[in-house]
DNA sequence: CACAAAAGTAGACACTAGCAACATTGTTGT
DNA sequence: ACAACAATGTTGCTAGTGTCTACTTTTGTG
């Protein structure tokens, strides 16, 4: 007669994924303050020190968790951008670009704020990286709206900071209880359209 | 002969006080993550369990230090904009608003990121009351613009909460090292000239 | 097929937050 | 003046954590 408890193999298989997996769970349900390794190892059925095999560290693990959130970020933005047929209509690319970050950061709250707090490890390149992949979105559209004459043609970085700036503000206040969810949206619509205004060129008068 | 190591009564006499700068030491070097309420009773020279007698928690010790963060940038931020002479201008108050922000963010760092981190307490009342106190100067300003007619007369806080955003985002991505500091006069100046521009009511054509 | 590298385990150390029971000091009503 | 009480500190405990070292099992490879 085989032992009901399912005897699990002394090699877990994938216990990296699996750690991250467990990770992004308690992250969600409590933090990452909370967030214990020898919990996730028990998650996961495996010994408290296994885990080490894999994050040297406690920062490690959560480094790794913000990197893998700016990569997912990045794919959603770009997904949004490219749901924009007219591939020229910078209203519109912008507002999508705007309201699929907001998105991600309210389903994605504790996820967002750890991506975005200033503790990583000081050699945590790929976290930096991937956080870099996911902005220059936004500098690619500044860039085009410039070159069409649509926007003011000083510095594209600049003037895409500005912009990416107002809406890690506002998920930034959203997450910390400052406003509401249901002025978001017309929150992100506003900040869009007055951001063209004002980085429009100046009308002849 | 006295013995020389000065005998401290068994009564402290302001705990409470030093404990909080203890703490905002131990923040500015090592981050609010790093900071244990033993240190700082060490620190102070106190036996461990009594920073419970005026903090029921870590996290009430933090959220004392966010209230305190508040209410002194809001000092801040007044002086700043009262510094400006000519109280009807906008843009030399919202830029010096805008300038004193930045600044405090970047000369306190950890305790802003302290601040508007979203894992206060859930019944902090006076954490959030005092964000609100430090925020509502901007609605004042908005206001005032407003009836003067330099910006559209929509809705003065959802105009005041995007400016208010803008430099939130700007100071984050500063103190995660998205940004250089270098670049962070130029950002500031061109992200309230650009929403000064936008938030403007419509030129007739 | 031996044997080194990879992956998981067990135990220890130093540290932490939080709790309870006790000691000392201030304060206050009578 | 002084007893009672509240405020404040202290010591000792529990349960939990991250990290380290030494050991065991598996896997892959020359």
């Amino acid at each position: 007669m085989p032992d009901t408890t399912e005897r699990r193999p002394y090699h877990h298989g994938n216990l990296r994924t699996d750690l991250l997996d467990a990770a992004e769970r308690s992250l969600r349900a409590h933090g990452a303050e909370q967030l214990s390794l020898r919990d996730l190892a028990r998650d996961v059925g495996v010994s408290h020190a296994a885990p080490r095999r894999h994050f040297a560290d406690r920062r490690a693990l959560l480094d790794a968790l913000a990197e893998s959130g700016f990569t997912r970020l990045g794919e959603q933005l770009r997904a949004a951008v490219n749901e924009i047929g007219d591939e020229h209509d910078l209203p519109a690319r912008l507002l999508a670009f705007a309201s699929a970050y907001v998105l991600f950061a309210t389903e994605n709250a504790a996820l967002t704020e750890l991506m975005n707090s200033s503790k990583h490890r000081p050699g945590a390149t790929a976290v930096t990286e991937a956080a870099a992949a996911a902005f220059g979105q936004i500098s690619d559209l500044i860039e085009d709206g410039q070159e069409r004459g649509e926007l003011e043609g000083d510095d594209p970085e600049e003037t895409g900071l500005i912009i990416y700036a107002t809406v890690l503000g506002i998920t930034s206040m959203l997450n910390s209880g400052m406003i509401e969810p249901a002025r978001l949206e017309g929150l992100v619509g506003t900040a869009v359209t007055q951001f063209l205004r004002g980085a429009r060129p100046a009308e002849p008068r």
